[in-house]
DNA sequence: TAGTAAGCGAGACGGTACGTCACGTCTTAAC
DNA sequence: GTTAAGACGTGACGTACCGTCTCGCTTACTA
């Protein structure tokens, strides 16, 4: 469904020129000024306001071009959301699972009520409900990795000796994650950092090892 | 935005007969044939698939009888999803906390990821992630009274003398709730008993009173 | 493939009422509007310069309401071409085979290098050469009454003792109107007067039974 | 408008690009590739399905290969014309024009409803009545030549004596070759040698000099 | 008990966007 | 310097639905 990227990718492209393995001429200025204009869009006009013609008449473009690459504007948005995410949600390391879990969700939550990112994450979510194809896509191509680096905040914490060895990270995580996912799509509660705060705590009172 | 029902309903129209009020003629029929028509719509080819267009010819209605009466397709399913979720999320009762929450948790659970109208649900909540005015809406409409059923859960806790009168019943039910609508809407983990069970176990050991 | 017309044709409905038939809501208003609009730039831009898009725009009408009612755009250029024609070509009756021939073929001439309506005519023709279906249909709507009016010119001349009563009629007419449409759609030669006189001359002086 | 061809054809280069060839030349396999390919879409597809990229799909040939050396899919189709239509055309030379003039016009009336050429011809004379360039480019460096050959015919018959000297040359072509296009461009009906033999009787009815 | 007005089914209407096709131009690498 | 390949911007295709708007029609209340 997704596309590759970076073909033009200056540095690191230490490309396996596999046999059989054609220059691709993809056009760099194509790519960027799609994925601009999506993400523009999707700030402008909201996820339902995107179209495919609204994205190539704003990166002045082909339709075709979009079609060629990728699949859907979902498939467009997904595009960026790693990369902005990736940025935005950089992986605190601040000695201590409490601190890094606190500044973490403090972090989550105002990246998916304030970010330009964290909107198009939530339109991929509500996308994701409506077509089960791009919900595959978007767990693995997109939230797995998210997700990893998510696991690593727990593994610290065990080889710390804060958290018990046994810990089920899964589960931990969507305990300390789920509430505040669960407010920005379900209810709509301010998900401010005392709220964060507590689930922290309440979740470290019944697994932290140390007092 | 929403619509309200039962007009021809036969037993206990007490209607207010206002000055100048003239009789509603509208047809039950019709508004039973388009919400079920809606319904199974929705099942049968997905949110993104249901059309006013084809509520209209499946229930075999002329389109400006939908449009009379709702205001959009989200706006129909909403129409049945209260309904059907009263039924189905039945509060249990059964002398604890512990027991009520874990039932109810095991049911949301189940009700999410199988049942009919828990499909209706998760569709009508990505649509929100869309279109804020129907998020407004369905907030207001359907979900607040959803959730104060929930409230009542804990409060029974609260008078049983089970959890503290203290609690803030809004951040439990988010960290009871949330982690399951997280794996339903975010990641697409299975949400079995145990994960549910594991919930309440960990949310008593931090707020009960008695051990 | 092609059209009824005048469903609101105020006087003359002498409509059959078969059972069944359904008062027709089709908005006059649009008929023309299309029609009018394709002939404008079917004179403006040439037939190859004719969309469908671009007969939506200029009728102000939407793309749908155009091919609800004809199948393309030489069905709709199909449309006027008969009553145009009709009008255009109207049959002489000067009492004699000789005069009526002559006033015939050089008004066919003028006609098809000059008039609208000419120009729809041989751009259908062009475009029934490339398109087997749409050929059998016009033949069979438009030029097959156009045909028939012309076959009355030479049976008038039977009918008087002109002509002899054994005459191919169809033969003839290909003798008298052929080296007219070959000239025009073939060679591009001029057809002037000199040109048509001296195809009935010379037919005549094969044909006629009175000298 | 047109290109010329046998770029490498100094003095009968029957070659087919044998090893060897020059790279920096025009590649005579191209030519011949693309002629052949566009020939055998316009007799499986028809002449609106042929397009210049499923002509040089089917020829294993880059698009702009075609662009480089003919302008459009009706300049390619021109360029086959000609040679096929010299060959299958050819003059009679039977002593008298009434012999010549029978087996040619038989053989029109063949080339046009049965020889793939044919199907090129009658393609080609439709698209020129869409465009008017093309018109005058076919008619320039394709028809004239067919036409003088034609009007061999009749000259011939001046020579023997068997015409008037003064005969309007042009105009007899009209006369006797109008009919047959007429029928097969307008009409459809059937062009059988009893029609085409009627139409020199007539002719000659009128001016041959010996009875 | 006849008239009348609302709701109804039907579906035409002006639109927007879809996803596809082919256009004619362009760039690249291979020979 | 031509070739095969194919990406590009452009623009039309024909389709699906949108939400609005009449059309008769049926029905049940009012006058």
């Amino acid at each position: 469904m997704n596309s590759s990227h970076r073909l033009d990718d200056p540095a690191g492209d230490q490309d396996g020129d596999r046999p059989g393995h054609r220059a691709d001429r993809r056009s760099e200025r194509a790519r960027r000024a799609i994925l601009n204009a999506a993400d523009d869009l999707l700030v402008e006009v909201g996820y339902a306001g995107v179209t495919i013609e609204g994205i190539a008449a704003r990166a002045g473009v082909g339709k075709q071009t979009i079609y060629r690459w990728w699949s859907s504007k979902a498939d467009v948005l997904m595009d960026n959301f790693s990369t902005d995410a990736r940025s935005e949600l950089a992986l605190p390391d601040l000695g201590s699972v409490r601190e890094d879990l606190m500044t973490y969700l403090r972090q989550l939550a105002l990246f998916l009520t304030e970010a330009p990112a964290g909107a198009v994450l939530t339109a991929l979510i509500g996308q994701a409900q409506h077509d089960r194809a791009m919900a595959a896509t978007f767990r693995d191509a997109h939230l797995a990795e998210h997700r990893e680096r998510e696991r690593v905040l727990l593994r610290r914490g065990i080889v710390r000796g804060e958290l018990r060895a046994d810990l089920d990270v899964d589960a931990a995580l969507a305990e300390l994650i789920g509430p505040v996912y669960y407010r920005v799509l379900v209810t709509g509660e301010p998900v401010g950092p005392a709220f964060t705060d507590a689930l922290v705590t309440s979740f470290l009172s019944n697994r932290a090892l140390t007092a």
